[in-house]
RNA sequence: GGCCCGUUGGUCAAGCGGUUAAGACACCGCCCUUUCACGGCGGUAACAGCAGUUCGAUUCUGCUACGGGUCACCA
């Protein structure tokens, strides 16, 4: 077989060679130890949490260094690709403030564009060049085409490749498709030369030299030392379209682009004996690599399963309509991501994540389990954290959006919104009520309307009730303090039987209609509509005489 | 089925041959407290199993079990 004819029959038209390519690309410029990672998805769907892990470690990785991140579309795949879903990935990872030095940007026109001289960053872009690395590989001798006539590829086409090997048996599959492996090998240049003229197309296959038998060592950054099957499957390179598939795009792309570390999950880790053969064959230097576990779920039976895009609480866009602040879902990926953050955290509150010094050797190798009790802990924590403002900036941003109604009361007047988040803020024991800014209306939506008010438990009487509701607006002046304003409530509880003094009372409750802690919790009832509420001495003051009174006056009127 | 990866409490996890096997979340109890939230104190709860190496294994090795992943002209 002459390799160099057969080269020329499959591509005419590269004259391009490796090098010319080579000079296109020069070495970046980075200090010692920089590192250079990439985002690099299909759009084929949206940003979702499994897919949030290992961009947050590559932003981090390189960002911490002085390195480069940049996004590279890998849009190889047009029967998958969905439309506009570059776009939505690249604003949900903004959003989540990821931000990318380089690749794939949407530009002022809101289409999306390249930025940076190692593109182009979008892999159906690319053709010319991986032709040029392929026509190397076939006058090496070291790639060869596989012809289908049209139909054979439509019947392919038609049929789910994977349903149908899982019907069959694995072995039988797997000695078949090795026979018409080695057959398809022996192809001569006159085959070769009548299926061009017939116009067939062909899928450029590796020609495989390894032996399974034989293991590599390859030592991964987060799995540590492995021993890697050689590949021995003429795996495709090209195909029948002219697009590369993944590994193939995977080994030029990350060469050129100078990829110094190629973080992924580890479903990948099966198919990087065919990275390493590729690598070999193309002459270049493989960049280091990291493998991370899986974020897992839990299925119907109790058995952990990978997360994947239907599941829920995968997709990103969900967490923001939950009202999931982004810095919060950021914090929650980084207790995940390094176990010791959290204690970092603690002895640095006030310090943004980005300062925290994310260590690859502190990451866990197994899969772990999305747990929204963490999260919503962890986002309890930056939410307490947040100062008044902010807090009402943020909750009125996202009632404009899932809750319209709520959302125009909140920013009718943002003075008296932010008085509300400021009770119990500050200080070294903030209030933690939300977890969400959904939490937010269930927490004070009575500030704007009691529409639902809580009954009052039926061991106490409506006299009792009235008597205190009465007493208390009898003797209410908003200009008390604290302290005279609870002294007059204490004196309507003992007019009416009650306990004032709750040590008393436990002593010997039978002596007593009842306590203060009651007396208290009519009148929060009555003004705030709920069992439970934030101090409302506070709730009265935020409120202003005029509609405390009048909630309190409604209420004797119900009774 | 072959190959690969993994396995410390319900969850996330420290641990790198000798520890009373950390801590966080969740749960339970007590305290603080006019409710809630916060905070404080305490509690339940774990090295998958079996061999081997060793004076000594959670830690090293092997096997088994279980879980996960992968085996496309998808990434």
């Amino acid at each position: 077989m002459d390799h160099a004819r057969l080269a020329d029959l499959l591509f005419p038209n590269v004259t391009r060679t490796p090098e010319d390519i080579e000079a296109l690309y020069p070495p970046r410029q980075l200090p010692e130890g920089a590192k250079v990672t990439r985002f690099a998805p299909s759009p084929t769907g949206f940003v979702h949490f499994g897919g949030l892990f290992p961009t947050t470690i590559g932003e981090r990785l390189a960002h911490q260094s002085g390195g480069v991140f940049y996004l590279r579309i890998e849009d190889t795949d047009a029967k998958r690709e969905v439309e506009g879903a570059a776009e939505g990935l690249i604003r949900t990872l903004e959003h989540y403030g990821i931000h990318f030095d380089e690749g794939a940007v949407i530009g002022e026109d809101g289409k999306i564009c390249d930025r940076g001289i190692y593109g182009p960053y979008r892999q159906s872009q690319r053709g010319p060049i991986y032709h040029v690395y392929a026509k190397q590989l076939v006058a090496l001798g070291k790639a060869y085409p596989v012809f289908t006539t049209k139909e054979e590829l439509e019947a392919m086409n038609a049929v789910d490749k994977k349903a149908e090997i899982k019907a069959k048996d694995w072995h039988e599959d797997q000695t078949a498709q090795r026979e018409a492996m080695l057959r398809a090998r022996e192809i001569t240049i006159e085959e070769v030369e009548k299926n061009l003229a017939e116009g067939n197309p062909f899928v450029l296959r590796i020609l495989a030299d390894g032996d399974p038998e034989k293991k590599v060592p390859f030592t991964d950054l987060i799995k540590g030392k492995l021993e890697i099957p050689e590949n021995d499957e003429d795996f495709v390179l090209l195909k029948s379209d002219g697009i590369p598939t993944y590994h193939f795009a995977h080994a030029v792309d990350d060469h050129l682009m100078g990829t110094t570390h190629v973080i992924r999950g580890e479903e990948w880790l099966p198919s990087l004996a065919k990275h390493i053969m590729l690598f070999r064959y193309l002459g270049f230097r493989m960049p280091k690599y990291m493998h991370i576990a899986q974020i897992m779920r839990l299925d119907e039976n109790g058995n952990k399963k990978k997360l994947s895009k239907r599941d829920m609480g995968a997709n990103m866009d969900d967490y923001s309509r939950m009202g999931y602040a982004p810095a919060c879902v950021c914090e929650y990926i980084m207790t995940l991501l390094n176990s010791n953050y959290e204690e970092w955290h603690m002895q640095n509150p006030d310090k943004p994540y980005t300062d925290f010094p994310f260590n690859i050797k502190k990451m866990s190798n197994s899969g772990c389990l999305f747990d929204f009790d963490k999260l919503n802990d962890v986002s309890k924590n930056v939410i307490s954290r947040m100062s008044a403002e902010e807090v009402t900036a943020l909750v009125t941003a996202w009632a404009k959006e899932y809750d319209p109604a709520f959302g125009e009361q909140l920013a009718k007047d943002p003075a008296f919104t932010t008085a509300i988040f400021a009770i119990g803020r500050g200080g070294k024991k903030p209030r933690k009520d939300l977890a969400t800014w959904a939490d937010a209306k269930p927490y004070m939506g009575f500030f704007f309307d009691p529409a639902q008010t809580d009954a009052y438990p039926e061991q106490f009487s409506s006299e009792d009730i009235k008597a205190a509701l009465v007493g208390f607006l009898g003797g209410y002046d908003p200009a008390d303090e604290m302290n005279a304003w609870f002294d007059k409530i204490k004196a309507v509880a003992r007019e009416i039987g009650y306990a004032d003094d709750m040590k008393a009372y436990k002593a010997d409750p039978s002596a007593f209609r009842g306590s203060i802690a009651d007396v208290s919790m009519f009148l929060r009832v009555a003004v705030t509509g709920k069992l439970n509420a934030p101090d409302l001495y506070t709730v009265m003051q935020i409120l202003g005489k005029d509609e405390t009174v009048r909630r309190v006056q409604s209420m004797i009127d119900r009774l």
